[in-house]
DNA sequence: CTCACACGTGGGACTAG
DNA sequence: CTAGTCCCACGTGTGAG
């Protein structure tokens, strides 16, 4: 016996070893490192904010607060001069080009920064921390510049840099500066529209909804802060902005149906979803960004500038929704062309993400075909409907399961997206596939190609609009309470005391994933018998794998995010539907633990809550996922660009297939340069032998040795 | 571009030929995949299972279902081979050897298989999915091989591969084959103790933790299907051999909790958390395997073999638990020493891993000191105690909560795992950290040094089982209850109509957590004031942020797997404790809804429970579950190895350091190349100049042109 | 409080039957 | 269309610092 355990370790061992050595025959290693990290940042245009004098800055309160380190950290080390340097200066719609043309003009430029900084910093990489999280979250702005690349990710940069100062609403400037960085929906569009100046709508951009998102954590505040109420009124106030523009107020109400729940003291997520404020004037649609991206975008925000109203938007989801990538078609897996998101999607960039995009799972493509609005239906018509209200459109929408959780938080992740289908549209379907908007989605880089893009994108991102997806998840719940008669889950959700949740309207959640337009819609096409439910379209209802999607979204506003939701799939869903009694135990029984806790029902039920433990843990929560999503970006955005130097054509390009493919491709190279390089030195030691050696170095005014020995030293 | 492209591709297969045969320098691999695999099926022993009686074999049934294709994926190719073909035709004991010998011998068998599978299924990559899958797969093989390695894993591979015929149970052939793998609890020990001839226990083994779920996919079935009933049986069986050996008992009577819900058709997870069923016999506590593991491995189970009784469990999660890696020593984050599973875990390989490891929540290191059970406190004293009942240990552990959700079958991935602690003691606090068992860990490769590890691996096996961790939820919210006064969440469980659960004993969750012990135990140490509590260890209370968790675990049989419970934190909770009405309302207001259907009250309340949804949703879960941990770790593994290859000494190595490091490394590569091609190709032109070409061919005998060529290709 | 992980889950896409 | 597979993103919990 001992043996067999014994070999086993030693195998193991071995093994772990062989792959090091296996790999370490050849030489290589560290100096490439640095560079290309400090792309990534900048970008993001978090679409979200959107709604003008939304109450959610009152939230803001908690913004300034840890979480948004983070993206300070990132900034500050190199990206921090592009953004704000360029960009508070620059008008957006100039910005952006500059900014994107420095990316690409500059090349490495940013590179080279971290690179100083790993190699100056930490003599060697032994300090990662240091040296890594800058150039980690240099990452996050090379996305941003990503997106940028993509006509929606046009945006400017400096919006999410420094909203504190510019904020027009109440907003606290501490609370602000990070969280400004969310600052979001109403502006987005200019990107599109050219509006250099959105400067004025950017008051309006506060972001509500990212504000709330940026919880702080100053815990006691968030949840005793007055936002939760506050939000209502701005909702409102959303709401009515959105109308001026031409926007289907739909957007934000519902919304709030978080705030008020929490017996008072709510858990401020009030706005979360994120909704997708679509913008009214140019007929793009805003779109949503998630805190978590403006968190990172923003780093800088607080220190360095405040760029005053300055500050833009960005629709760098949009610019993902735009993402089928301009002209790339997606044939089945295997070619990946679409928008991938995280792996792929970058425009220009090589082909990897094959199937990888996915993204954010949030609002998803939902594309055109499935989503329900009839207003937004139509790719040009941006101006009226887009918005849908979260709750609302949850309805057909599987995704308001997918996040499930119970985090009161989660509320705002949705909000908008952009499109950014994973099976991008491509170029042959035009028309008008769309990205989900998916945190992820917001904080990557739409990339695709510049041009076109303003129309496509505005187009796009009315779509997503629709899509919003997932924020609240009752609705979709109910919805299939309706047509499925089982779903008992969140229907009750107008039930609860706090009329907010039901009366503003719905949440986002709108019609996100189906889409699948594309190829011919396996699955897709038939997106569900859309209800063609006038005002908020999202329903999804195409692949429901499991349940039917009932298009009929009932408005619950069962406001509980659907992370709140118990995990139990809706299919889960009791059939008790039938009308029986829906007194407590039903309520009880259909809404979970925590909605009756965030409804204030738990007084009626006895249940005491203690509150600080809810007030921290909420912004806990809040600031983890951001941080969560930020960290997936880096990684996602990394993988990405990894991709990209790879093979191209390579692979599918899933995530472990990059990873794969980068693993055999170093092996590769490192095998190459040490043949090349054992070429070149016999070469040099013929022409030495021969004594030419100083001839030739005359002649070619190459200096060979040197190299050689950077190689091997490199190598080594 | 062709060039690169179909090197690429090349390269990918190389990649995945790499992993192989990188390592296959050390010839394991695949086979060991196998094994590996094997391994965790058998043992899992899932304490929770163990109780005698519990009525939740009954859940068992649902066992045989869809999912297991995946793992059949993986291994019809390869691995079906070995599994089945050795496995059912020999004794357990003999069959681990064999198997295990076979691996190490046959060295790569597998991995050709898939190579091959690769290449000829798919001449180019394009075929993703087929080709991708499968060497995806492999991955977990090689994984799993690791795992042997550690001395736990010794246990069996023929266990998992096809319980169907076998199984003594009145379960269906068809339920069986890839539940089957579940086997579990009671032999694991085998490997241990060496019970070569544990055939007849075998029986026993039976495995019902892992039938539940591995749902075979045949949804109707799995529920309605005999098997639930007839598991119980096996149990009682089980639970007797433990007490044989001299088990305490404590083990898994909870487990059932889950079996008696769902009215009647339960779901079947009734096992699910895991359980770590430790040996009783030579001392060898018998770590659980998760079942995604097992479903992976099993693969083949279905359709090859029906390995009569033949199936053996196998320890493959003590082999893990041993983990700590024997002397290694781990430092602070940046020294990354320490068993990190995924990224750099590998013993002696290089340091990249930094602070990676992490690997799984699940069980983590909870160590010793956590640990409650008095029993089995002592690295030694392997004998009795280490059986520690899931459900009992949960209390303290933040586990429990982590992996929320609510799927049904989430109870059984904890299992016992393996150590592998992320910060690894390393040889200075030798204590006996060992690692976590998460999921992951369980496929991961324990590797650390070889010898030494039989004791060490045995009592950190040891150790591993009591922080089975995790299982269910409710233990710890029933804790909390006690001490903090307020968990009204899962205290109810008890109340549910299914005795069982709540009589059984617990589940797992036992204590893992905490474990910190290590350094000197920042929070760790703390760990709980411990209870002492006798019987059942297990409470982390050490770190715990939120709640104080009284160590004082009540056996509230929640039953329900924290995937079940309502994402809210325990802390969350309701206040309600203070013995307000525990009627229905308190119940569904505490127990959250899936809870209440798991466990037939829905009918109480008056809902009513589409059978056919919950059974498919359930299996489906469980089979995603695998599959996305599969995924999991095969971009981990897939990072870990890019990261030995890079530098090594540079960064900390997170996943995104990794990546990222990748990129410049791979950067800098391309640059070295080119310069080194410019160089050679200048040298050759001016040998050619010269006239000198042939000569230096002649003297060199080096082909020059053909290498740039190929290299510029690849550049290009 | 930060950073990093792993997990489990929902869901989109795609392929087959 | 269903089922199965893959992949992804998310949110959460949790360690370690």
């Amino acid at each position: 016996m001992s043996e067999l355990e014994h070999p086993d370790y030693a195998n193991q061992m071995a093994e772990m070893n062989s792959f090091l050595n296996l790999h370490t025959n050849s030489p290589d290693h560290h100096q490439l490192g640095d560079a290309s990290a400090a792309l990534k940042r900048q970008t993001h245009s978090y679409p979200n904010s959107v709604s003008p004098s939304s109450p959610s800055v009152h939230s803001m309160s908690l913004v300034g607060t840890p979480k948004m380190n983070y993206d300070d950290m990132a900034f500050q080390k190199g990206q921090q001069t592009q953004n704000q340097q360029q960009g508070q200066t620059q008008g957006q719609g100039q910005q952006q080009q500059q900014q994107h043309h420095q990316h690409q003009q500059q090349g490495h430029p940013q590179h080279q920064n971290q690179h100083q900084s790993h190699h100056n910093g930490t003599g060697q990489h032994n300090n990662p921390h240091n040296g890594g999280r800058f150039e980690d979250y240099s990452f996050w702005n090379d996305f941003i510049d990503d997106d940028r690349n993509s006509p929606a990710a046009t945006t400017t940069h400096n919006s999410h840099v420094s909203p504190t100062t510019t904020l027009p609403s109440q907003a606290k400037p501490q609370t602000h500066r990070s969280p400004a960085n969310l600052t979001p929906p109403g502006q987005p569009p200019q990107k599109y529209s050219g509006n250099g100046g959105n400067n004025g709508s950017n008051g309006n951009n506060a972001r509500y909804p990212f504000e709330m998102k940026v919880p702080g954590i100053t815990p006691n505040e968030i949840f005793h802060s007055p936002l939760s109420e506050p939000m209502d009124p701005q909702n409102q106030n959303l709401a009515n902005v959105y109308d001026d523009g031409s926007f289907t107020p739909l957007v934000s109400p519902a919304v709030s149906s978080f705030d008020p729940p929490m017996s008072g003291h709510s858990l401020n997520f009030a706005m979360p979803n994120a909704f997708l404020s679509l913008e009214p004037s140019d007929g793009h649609p805003g779109v949503m960004m998630q805190q978590q991206q403006q968190q990172y975008d923003d780093k800088k925000g607080g220190s360095a500038s405040a760029p005053s109203s300055a500050t833009r938007k960005r629709n760098s989801v949009a610019g993902r929704a735009a993402a089928p990538r301009g002209g790339k078609a997606r044939s089945g897996r295997a070619t990946p062309v679409g928008g991938t998101p995280v792996m792929g999607p970058q425009s220009g960039a090589s082909s990897v993400a094959g199937r990888v995009a996915k993204m954010s799972p949030m609002t998803r493509p939902t594309g055109r075909a499935s989503a329900r609005a009839g207003s937004l239906s139509g790719p040009n018509s941006v101006g009226g409907s887009p918005l849908v209200n979260p709750l609302v459109s949850a309805s057909g929408n599987k995704d308001s399961w997918s996040s499930d959780s119970i985090s009161p938080e989660s509320l705002p992740d949705i909000v908008m997206p952009p499109p950014q289908t994973r099976s991008s549209v491509s170029s042959s379907s035009s028309s008008g596939h769309m990205k989900p908007a998916t945190p992820s989605t917001l904080m990557d880089l739409p990339k695709g190609q510049n041009e076109d893009i303003d129309m496509k994108d505005a187009n796009s991102a009315l779509e997503d609009a629709i899509r919003v997806t997932r924020n609240l998840t009752s609705s979709r719940s109910s919805v299939s309470l309706a047509s499925t008669g089982a779903t008992p889950l969140m229907s009750d959700a107008n039930i609860s005391p706090n009329t907010n949740i039901s009366s503003v309207s719905s949440t986002p959640q709108i019609a996100a994933k189906k889409q699948q337009q594309q190829h011919s819609g396996k699955k897709g096409s038939i997106s569900g018998s859309s209800n063609g439910g006038s005002s908020s379209g999202g329903n999804g209802p195409g692949s429901s794998k499991i349940a039917p999607q009932p298009p009929s979204r009932r408005s619950s506003s069962v406001s509980a995010s659907p992370a709140l939701m118990p995990k139990i799939s809706p299919q889960i869903k009791p059939m008790m539907s039938e009308g029986s009694s829906l007194d407590y135990q039903t309520l009880l029984a259909t809404k979970s633990n925590y909605q009756n806790i965030v409804e204030g029902k738990h007084n009626a039920l006895g249940l005491q809550y203690p509150e600080h433990l809810s007030v921290n843990i909420a912004s806990k929560r809040t600031s983890h996922k951001l941080a969560e999503q930020g960290r997936r970006n880096r990684i996602n955005n990394a993988l990405a660009d990894l991709g990209k130097l790879l093979v191209p054509e390579s692979a599918s390009t899933s995530k472990a297939n990059t990873v794969e493919n980068a693993i055999d491709y170093i092996r590769k190279l490192k095998t190459e340069l040490v043949e090349v390089t054992t070429k070149a030195d016999r070469l040099q030691a013929f022409l030495q032998a021969k004594g030419l050696s100083d001839e030739f170095e005359a002649t070619m005014g190459v200096l060979v040795k040197e190299e050689d020995k950077n190689w091997q030293g490199a190598e080594s």
